[in-house]
DNA sequence: CCAAAAGTGTTTTAGTTACACCCATGG
DNA sequence: CCATGGGTGTAACTAAAACACTTTTGG
């Protein structure tokens, strides 16, 4: 076991050279809201195992990038977007969960406003969109279930229905206590835009007055001074998100 | 690039022989909280890189085990210890996080009774106690830094300051919404030794009353009908933590 | 003036905190 | 009977929710 042209390891645990190691790969449940419903955007895969199904966009991380970088990149080639919000949501690791070989994937969870699904839905034929159907008491294990426009439900590849279930969990988790709830919205938006992202999100229906009041008061609104326009009823002001890392003492966006 | 052996893949980018692959290790951040402080089991490093410097316990990702065996199974060889409350935390993937080789870590936090500990340690010369040192406001990027016994504060290897500064803050962050607070007590225990508990962690004195009632109220505890001894004052009433998801309908232990 | 949704004021409620007090035990 | 911490009752406070209401626009 010595190796004259390196450093000598006083013991094989700490030497990565002598355990075959297993394949890394992101994969990115990319969500919105869109009519009023939680949607991901789904690729088909074009080839076994799962042929035919639908599948998390995903890709194998690079010996010279971060995990960070590697979903920024599977994010630009797969869904031709950047600037998105995203965040690393879990890691995978069951030892069949890719018949083919070991993979560990690290799930990042993204999150647009909706008009962007429809440039990537134009750029990639491969790609589509899905209503994500979560089963709020009666677990499956965490799993959820995906509805397409037609009302057809499809299986998902992998273990990726587990990991969209824990993407959606982490979303209402983290809801009304983090800003992730602005990023599906554009940059200036009424309240009751705001409102329904809240209540597609949760599944459940809110009072006006008390959302209204409690958004408010968190302080990271600003009222812009414009109205909606196009509407045949009363237009409401648009507000902007105002970000309190980027103004307050410096605190990074970790929320 | 085509291959009579296997499958010919139709693009090399589904197709992990054309990467170089990175290593993949389990990292484990073993809490406890002894004599009202928050402390973590560590392990001094016997080698370079970060020769000398304290090191929380980790190992590689077997082929066949999955992450989770893999952290069970480094618990056991590194701290002697079965059985333990164990949650994945996070993964670092920085490219120079390990200056040796790309290494991606699982991190897991680990919560046990502050006597294990000593078992733990008398049974390696390797391990350490530390108490971990938050800083609450003026965060140095969410990293800790971690003092001994004698009052010294030393370094940490790698980016284990910003493993064990994520644990801490995943911790607190889930005291009052689940469990975790029971996995750091032995089986019975008093409310005064819970609310100490809960006072280490967040780092801040409560109100006795109120922290009593609000613990009863969760439903989750059950008084034993016994009473503490060894005490030159009245004796506290102990309680049992009663796992609802052992006896309500079938839920697992994701909180 | 009417319909529809924006936006406001007031009451109710629930959950938490603060404070005062009594109880049980060992010495 | 005193010191010490266990345990309980009550009032105050705060945040959220529910409800009724007024306002503003297009037609």
């Amino acid at each position: 076991m010595s190796d004259q042209t390196g450093q000598i390891p006083a013991s094989a645990e700490d030497d990565p050279r002598v355990y075959e190691r297993p394949s890394v790969t992101v994969d990115l449940a990319l969500m919105s809201v869109r009519e009023g419903a939680l949607s991901v955007l789904l690729l088909r895969r074009d080839r076994a195992p799962f042929q035919g199904a639908w599948s998390l966009p995903g890709g194998f991380v690079r010996i010279e990038e971060s995990l960070d970088q590697a979903a920024g990149r599977i994010l630009r080639d797969k869904a031709q977007m950047s600037g998105v919000f995203m965040e690393q949501l879990f890691t995978f690791g069951a030892v069949d969960r890719d018949p083919r070989a070991r993979v560990i994937t690290v799930a990042y969870y993204a999150l647009v406003e909706a008009g962007r699904f429809d440039e990537a839905l134009k750029a990639s034929a491969e790609l589509s969109l899905f209503e994500i159907l979560v089963p709020w008491a009666g677990e499956t294990g965490g799993a959820v279930a995906i509805c397409s426009a037609d009302g057809e439900t499809e299986p998902l590849a992998f273990d990726h229905a587990e990991i969209l279930g824990m993407a959606v969990k982490r979303l209402r988790g983290k809801l009304d206590y983090s800003p992730v709830g602005f990023e599906l919205l554009p940059e200036r938006f009424t309240l009751r835009q705001l409102q329904e992202v809240h209540e597609a999100i949760l599944d459940r229906r809110m009072n006006k007055p008390a959302f209204r009041r409690r958004m408010l008061d968190k302080g990271v609104l600003q009222a812009t001074g414009e109205r909606e326009s196009g509407v045949t009823y009363r237009p409401a002001e648009l507000y902007r998100f105002l970000d309190p890392s980027s103004t307050g003492p410096g605190k990074n966006q970790e929320g």
